[in-house]
DNA sequence: CATTTATATTCCGATATGAGCATATACGCA
DNA sequence: TGCGTATATGCTCATATCGGAATATAAATG
């Protein structure tokens, strides 16, 4: 799940989807992607159930879905709930950016 | 960001973290994985910002840095509230699903 | 039934990524 | 200054993954 969202192309392909429905083709000419490119990326997406599809003749009409997302929503919402939970001495913790935070994400040593 | 948090190992270590600040060494004995391994993880987390850390000593005291998550956050928000929008008129939808739908992620064909 | 259109799948090569090991750096301490 | 501990980095290998081309399947159409 985590994994299916880890790849920007998936990722435009549900910014895409998430202005309604569309075919495998609509797809492959916004998003300037081959088809069988697509379709891949779209299997990953429906094995995680975060898109379905329904046929509509011989194309398939792909959405999001949203419930699949849930198990990302939740354990993002669990991990901040229990940051917040361990970091509720605010002051305490800014305090402590202040006193060595003055090069957040350098490799220093 | 996303890829940060595409690999299962990483979010256990956001995980352990969401507890509170721990050094590398709390995090190789909890997740029983390598030194070097929970270093390279941690400088991923590092990288976009999701984690922070001070130096204490010769130890390296880590935490979760929420804002950091923003990127996915919004991202999710404006994909879910897109989709929302689109799909307003639940009731064509779910009728949709009815006819549709019966068998959600096989690969049919 | 043959053909065309829409989508899925397979195969292959290039590249990225994670694990393991060795090693470097940095700090504290005697 | 020399040693031990804590953490980071570099190297190599195995594997996963993406992209591309060809092909298979399925449905509509004549």
């Amino acid at each position: 799940m985590f994994n299916a969202l880890g790849d920007a192309r998936r990722r435009d392909i549900l910014d895409a989807l998430g202005s309604g429905e569309a075919t495998v083709g609509d797809l492959v000419d916004r998003l300037g992607c081959s088809q069988p490119q697509v379709s891949k990326h779209l299997g990953v997406l429906r094995a995680v159930d975060v898109v379905r599809c329904r046929a509509d003749g011989r194309r398939r009409l792909y959405r999001v879905h949203p419930p699949g997302l849930a198990p990302l929503t939740t354990w993002l919402a669990r991990l901040t709930a229990d940051v917040n939970a361990h970091y509720d001495r605010l002051d305490d913790y800014i305090a402590e950016l202040e006193r060595s935070d003055h090069r957040p994400t350098e490799g220093d040593h």
